[in-house]
DNA sequence: GTCGACAATCAACGATTCGTTGATAATAAA
DNA sequence: TTTATTATCAACGAATCGTTGATTGTCGAC
């Protein structure tokens, strides 16, 4: 038995003091009012309403139970159109996870134009390098950068990651420019390491070997590395939304162009494609497309 | 689907933090509360708990709900345990509706004994000799006399009533004592106007007859007609709940005893027989087998 | 009074849903 | 890796749901 329905077509009964007319107003049969209420009572062991086949009257119980379900069903449908605002409207708090540098170079902007469209929604914006259990940390949606391993997430392809090698003019001049992949041997080599090496693979057994000889700096932060290639310290692997802006300015210069690795992604992952609650919901849609295709970093030639 | 039991299930899931544990506690299997959970989320058309296999976290809209439904569910049971003590205890206010001179010959000592066994239990007692719609006008119990028309309501015998023939002896000495109906033509009858003719037939006849002629006296109620025999003023018809303690004192003497009609009896007559108000229980209980068998108002030879 | 109209309930019948069982996918621990 | 645990899916029989037609009881009109 459905107690709620059961409940509401109790209330109507007593509200319009006929079984027939409830049954109108529920767009039902005065058959199936008459067997729930007689569930109801049949539930609560007593008698609600007094009936003979003209009129109605309330039992003292019944009176009190009116009063109590009519209570209970308004809460139930206040609280039922709150949570239908939640989900047609966006608003809320939107707790996203990024990585550190992306999230730095390029989501102010995103963050500005999203909190002007949307004004009801509050941005939690975690920064982390790490992998994050969005679900166990709570969070509503997560940018990753690499190549995803699938799971029971959702992921997104939102835009794609072009990972360049590079130095600047000056060091190329003095060190020579490198045509094949062996050629790096002899060079200074910023090693990045969180790189994800997997995405890199053509070139990766060179790097690593150059990586072991410690010949150079390493750090965990890729724009530390960028800026210190462009001060002309050696050769950088990094990601063009770092380095897109120093190459199109000429402060570095792409080479081994033709050994580029195939470009892997950014991606928003969130935690099931069906009933997404709307802030989430236009926060992917929002995302996807913002950076064009190509993304505006990549424009540098 | 039962929303209510649908929304325990969540909070359960909630408080226990495992779909199987709160399948424990509901004593129902880890599907089951699944299939609930997924029912609700989409009769909201959102998500409510972000669950991989192993951990399971609440979305905002699973906040909001979890407190909302907590709220809800606590209120029903409040108010179902409520109406749980109006049926396994009597109280409330319990409406009766009596024939006046019954009521006030015989009804206090009964009362009172109820109220102590019943102190929950407020009495409304309405006298009224017309028949009243007990559902129309509220009533609990009606006390009635007489035969009743079968009808959709209950009626249970209490007591039989027997109704007499006296009247005085000095009445009797001065105009002689009748022996067959016939007699009675040429006495005085005080007549009843509310009497059920139907169930006195034998001498029903000679009654009206006399009624007729109009020589006697007429009243709608029996103790003033009572009284005005014991005076010497005539024969009168009337049940023995009203002539007994005076036929036992020898105010009064029964005549044309083997004329005596068929006893009608006293019912208590309520709406339902199931599901009943534990105060209509508890008085019709106490109220059959309370005046003995025969009652005590007809122990008078 | 007798008849007709209306209201609630009862009975019975498909169609649907419910709740169980076994299997599957995914993750954490060993 | 393997094992154990967890949630979900699929499918089946059983129970319930909601409809239809008939029944009973009550009111109003002639």
């Amino acid at each position: 038995m459905d107690r709620i329905e059961a409940m509401r077509a109790f209330i109507h009964v007593v509200q319009e003091g006929t079984f027939t007319r409830a049954a109108e107003r529920l767009d039902t049969s005065p058959q199936l009012v008459s067997k729930y209420v007689s569930q109801l009572e049949q539930h609560l062991g007593l008698r609600l309403l007094n009936r003979t086949t003209r009129r109605i009257h309330l039992t003292e119980a019944g009176n009190r139970y009116y009063q109590g379900a009519q209570q209970v069903l308004t809460d139930i449908d206040d609280m039922e159109s709150q949570l239908g605002d939640l989900h047609t409207r966006a608003q809320g708090v939107l707790r996203i996870s990024a990585p550190v540098s992306f999230a730095m170079h390029h989501l102010p902007p995103l963050l500005s134009a999203f909190q002007k469209a949307h004004p009801a929604v509050t941005i939690d914006l975690q920064l982390n390098d790490r992998k994050v259990d969005i679900v166990e940390e709570g969070f509503d949606v997560a940018l990753r950068i690499g190549h995803l391993k699938s799971s029971s997430l959702i992921a997104k392809r939102i835009a794609p990651i072009r990972v360049v090698l590079c130095a600047s003019p000056d060091y190329l001049k003095q060190h020579g420019t490198p045509t094949t992949p062996e050629d790096l041997i002899d060079h200074h080599y910023l090693h990045y390491t969180y790189m994800d090496m997997d995405s890199i693979k053509p070139i990766q057994k060179t790097l690593l070997s150059i990586g072991h000889d410690n010949r150079g700096i390493v750090s965990n932060n890729g724009d530390v590395l960028v800026a210190t290639a462009m001060e002309g310290a050696g050769i950088v692997l990094q990601p063009t939304f770092i380095s897109g802006a120093a190459i199109r300015e000429g402060k570095l210069r792409i080479i081994l162009r033709e050994y580029e690795p195939e470009p892997i992604a950014l991606y928003a992952v969130y935690a099931h494609r069906q009933l997404l609650a709307s802030k989430v919901r236009s926060f992917i849609d929002f995302i996807d497309g913002f950076f064009g295709d190509p993304p505006y970093w990549d424009r540098f030639e």
